[in-house]
DNA sequence: AGCTAAAATGTTTTT
DNA sequence: CATTTTAGCT
């Protein structure tokens, strides 16, 4: 009795013990194993530790430490042994509370959904780390984002509402040229009603789970609304017929999977025991049907978010999900984490200055242990190259003053135009920089050309990859008899690849056309034959080199483009082949699926010593010791469409508080006079979010370039802070470069092909000076990432590319 | 069919 | 302004 109870004190001081790097919030997050939670976890709180070490705790400990159950083992023996535990190491106490586990869950009963696929590696390594080894074990936790997990059940049971199992994922991009196909077949005149906001209404009702009819009947008499349900009903059905998805389906598919077949979802129900879902507050009404339906039988769902950083609205994410977790799920528990790790009271006190200029929130107020730190510097500077300069000399400036590595700087905007004159500085002063986002790498033309032959391989129903490589490279099947083919095989109810392997019979096609379309099917025959028997990565270069494609490259008169294109070729093949190795069980099925899923961030290298400039929204759940924030305007952030909107203004104002907790010491903002918009010269006030920062908290300059004032907004800033300096070392900025000490000594070692190290000093002849950024080994040779002081970031073979060292 | 040159057009954020 | 679409020519 008294001996019970005394074992479970001491139970659940152990493993307190065992939890002392956390806080009790924290703690109570991980102990609270089953029914539904609610982490309201803020900025910084240490969320994804949270989640690592509750998922660890459920497969290693399960409800030990609520149970109250007493092994009848227990003897006062045992409790000695436990009191003697509490000065045991980590490790040993660990292990030794193993034996008190009660109702461990299996590995593979755990679904974790995370933001990116990054981050859900990213758990997996990091439990591994805590189990201490990379078990077997760890590696049957699923992890993934909404869309590859739901790629994955549509995998194994998609035959069930018609899909086959080699289905692909087209893009926003195929979906576009798909929408465009469906309107002129519908003889919708884009003037009326452009593809863009049919295919974005088309994509919300999809995140609504809406149907063409539900969309009709909820046109009622708006007639734009009405035809855009009939372009989506002639979509989706061109979707399903051609086996495509586009990425709302992957989540709403799987919803009606899991609605309609009983079956299925009992599966999956009864395999998921436990789910954890992370940035809740950017969930959409799909996601919200699909964790409902996947949690139904346990209840066992952790759901991580923040409203504060809700924002991905314009995507379909609804913040009720969040505010309204409770009502859907009875008796939930809630858990506030409001103590943050990560930023200088400063900063977080800047943040919150921003955020609560909003109403409707849930309401928080985040802490710090951690020091006042330095003031927020807002700087005005005349136009976007003097920004651009500026944030090269604090960069160059901070690192060598405080020995900072280029890592430690992450450079922060609204849209992705924003990046091209900062790269330009950068690239002049021989930062090495990395631009996330843009045009990706899978997005490039010639990328996504051969990654359409491959999909046509997988499925040789897809006429949307049809139509982009049938006459690439030419081939002589030009746009009017491809368009005859397909208006044939719609009408006969053929794929268009099936109906140009007839060609012949139909006299509506030219003779030579019809040879030529036929020599096509055999090519993607013999294509297909040689991908059975061969891995990606060896499927891929017979793609480029028997289709021609790689010929019709090396042809390319002008020698950068050439080299740009070869190089992302062979780019692509290295990709496939770093997949085949990884891989368990690599099929090309889901390598292009892998292709078609990945993100930037997904892609963001933290040991690159490097610059980072991405967007605001690829940010999110990363940190950086220092941060840029550029383009602090209005009608830039906030963007002009926001500005008379409220509700969007609130938007942009959590996206303003996402920028500022991204710091972890610094925060730098710049505004300039004078912008470059679109072709036009703008002259945009200040940002209200930097107005919002409480006024004690920054530090304001004006660049004197342009002949100017400077002005202390902050009445008693402390001086001897000489970051900003602007006068001394404005127009060299790259004095302190890694270039710097070799200008004037150019003795260069020519050598052909010497091993190059990350961080050498480059010359070549062609893009001259320039440093190794990465090296990566393929196919005999290497692939280097050099930025260069004039030409920015290139990818070169070492081999070819005659890199010379400089010392 | 395919090329070139002129015209139009569009501009947030992303799986 | 920078990319994409179209018209007109070969």
């Amino acid at each position: 009795m008294d001996l019970a109870k005394e074992f479970l004190s001491l139970k659940r001081k152990l493993f307190d013990k065992l939890y002392d790097d956390l806080n009790s919030k924290q703690r109570e997050a991980v102990y609270s194993v089953n029914g539904p939670l609610l982490i309201l976890a803020g900025a910084g709180s240490g969320k994804t530790t949270v989640l690592v070490r509750r998922i660890a705790h459920i497969i290693r400990y399960g409800d030990a430490y609520n149970s109250s159950y007493v092994p009848d083992w227990i003897n006062e023996a045992v409790l000695e042994e436990m009191k003697k535990a509490a000065d045991y190491s980590k490790d040993d106490l660990a292990a030794y509370l193993i034996r008190f586990a009660v109702d461990r869950a299996p590995a593979w009963s755990v679904l974790g959904i995370t933001f990116t696929n990054k981050a859900a590696g990213e758990i997996k390594a990091r439990i591994s780390e805590i189990f201490g080894e990379v078990s077997e074990e760890v590696s049957e936790i699923t992890t993934g984002t909404f869309h590859s997990v739901c790629c994955r059940f549509l995998r194994m049971y998609g035959d069930k509402i018609g899909y086959d199992k080699n289905f692909s994922i087209c893009d926003t991009s195929d979906s576009k040229s798909l929408i465009t196909d469906c309107m002129n077949r519908l003889n919708i005149d884009e003037k009326n009603l452009s593809v863009k906001s049919v295919q974005s209404i088309i994509s919300r009702a999809k995140d609504k789970l809406q149907t063409p009819d539900d969309l009709l009947s909820e046109a009622g008499q708006d007639i734009k609304i009405k035809k855009v349900a009939e372009v989506y009903s002639l979509y989706q059905s061109r979707l399903e017929a051609q086996n495509l998805l586009d990425f709302d389906d992957i989540i709403m598919q799987t919803v009606r999977l899991l609605t309609e077949h009983e079956e299925v979802r009992e599966k999956l129900q009864s395999k998921y025991r436990y789910i954890s879902v992370d940035e809740y507050q950017d969930t959409n009404y799909a996601q919200l049907k699909l964790t409902l339906l996947l949690s139904g039988k346990y209840r066992n769902i952790m759901v991580v978010g923040d409203d504060d950083q809700s924002i991905y609205k314009f995507r379909g994410a609804v913040i009720e999900n969040i505010l309204n977790f409770d009502k859907n799920y009875s008796d939930t528990k809630i858990i506030r984490l409001e103590e943050n790790y990560r930023s200088t009271q400063t900063i977080l006190n800047a943040a919150n200055g921003v955020i609560s200029n909003n109403k409707g929130r849930l309401g928080k107020t985040l802490w710090t242990q951690s020091e006042k730190g330095e003031l927020i510097s807002i700087k005005k500077l005349p136009d976007q190259v003097a920004e651009g300069k500026y944030i090269c000399r604090v960069i160059s400036d901070t690192s060598v003053k405080e020995d900072l590595s280029f890592r430690n700087f992450a450079v922060l905007y609204r849209m992705n135009a924003q990046s091209r004159a900062i790269e330009q500085a950068l690239a002049k002063s021989a930062i090495p920089y990395r631009v996330l986002g843009g045009l990706r790498f899978f997005d490039r033309m010639e990328v996504k050309d051969i990654v359409s032959y491959l999909n046509i391989i997988n499925n040789p129903v897809d006429d949307v990859r049809l139509k982009r490589i049938v006459n690439t490279p030419r081939r002589g099947i030009g746009a009017k008899s491809f368009d005859v083919a397909s208006t044939l095989a719609a009408a006969e109810g053929y794929s268009v690849l099936e109906l140009m392997r007839n060609a012949k019979k139909y006299p509506a096609i030219s003779a030579v056309a019809a040879k030529a379309m036929q020599d096509f099917c055999y090519l993607i025959d013999s294509l297909k034959e040689y991908s059975y028997s061969h891995t990606t990565a060896e499927t891929i270069a017979k793609v480029i080199d028997a289709t021609g494609y790689g010929e019709m490259v090396a042809d390319i008169p002008e020698r950068t483009e050439r080299e740009e294109r070869s190089s992302n070729l062979e780019e692509l093949i290295n990709t496939a082949g770093q997949y085949d190795e990884d891989a368990e069980d690599p099929t090309l099925s889901e390598f292009l699926e892998e292709v078609a899923l990945v993100s930037d961030v997904d892609k963001y290298d933290e040991s690159a010593d490097a610059v980072v400039l991405m967007t605001i929204h690829s940010a999110k759940g990363l940190e950086f010791p220092v941060v840029f924030l550029p383009g602090m305007e209005e009608g830039v952030f906030p963007g002009y469409q926001t500005i008379m909107n409220p509700e969007e203004i609130e938007e942009e104002r959590r996206l303003a508080y996402v920028a500022i907790t991204r710091a972890k010491k610094r925060v730098y903002i710049t505004h300039v006079g004078s912008r470059m918009m679109n072709g036009k010269t703008q002259m945009n006030p200040i940002s209200r979010f930097a107005e919002e920062i409480p006024a004690e908290l920054t530090e304001r300059t004006e660049d004197e370039q342009y002949g100017a004032f400077t002005r202390n907004r902050a009445a008693f800033v402390s001086t001897g802070r000489s970051i900003v300096n602007p006068s001394s070392s404005y127009t060299r900025s790259s004095v302190y470069s890694p270039f710097s000490s070799h200008t004037k000594s150019a003795k260069t070692t020519p050598q052909a092909s010497e091993k190059l190290d990350i961080g050498d000093n480059v010359i070549h002849s062609m893009f001259g000076k320039g440093v190794v950024l990465s090296a990566k080994e393929m196919g005999g040779d290497i692939l280097y990432e050099v930025v260069f002081e004039e030409h920015g970031l290139k990818k070169l073979m070492g081999t070819y590319a005659k890199l010379k060292k400089v010392n």
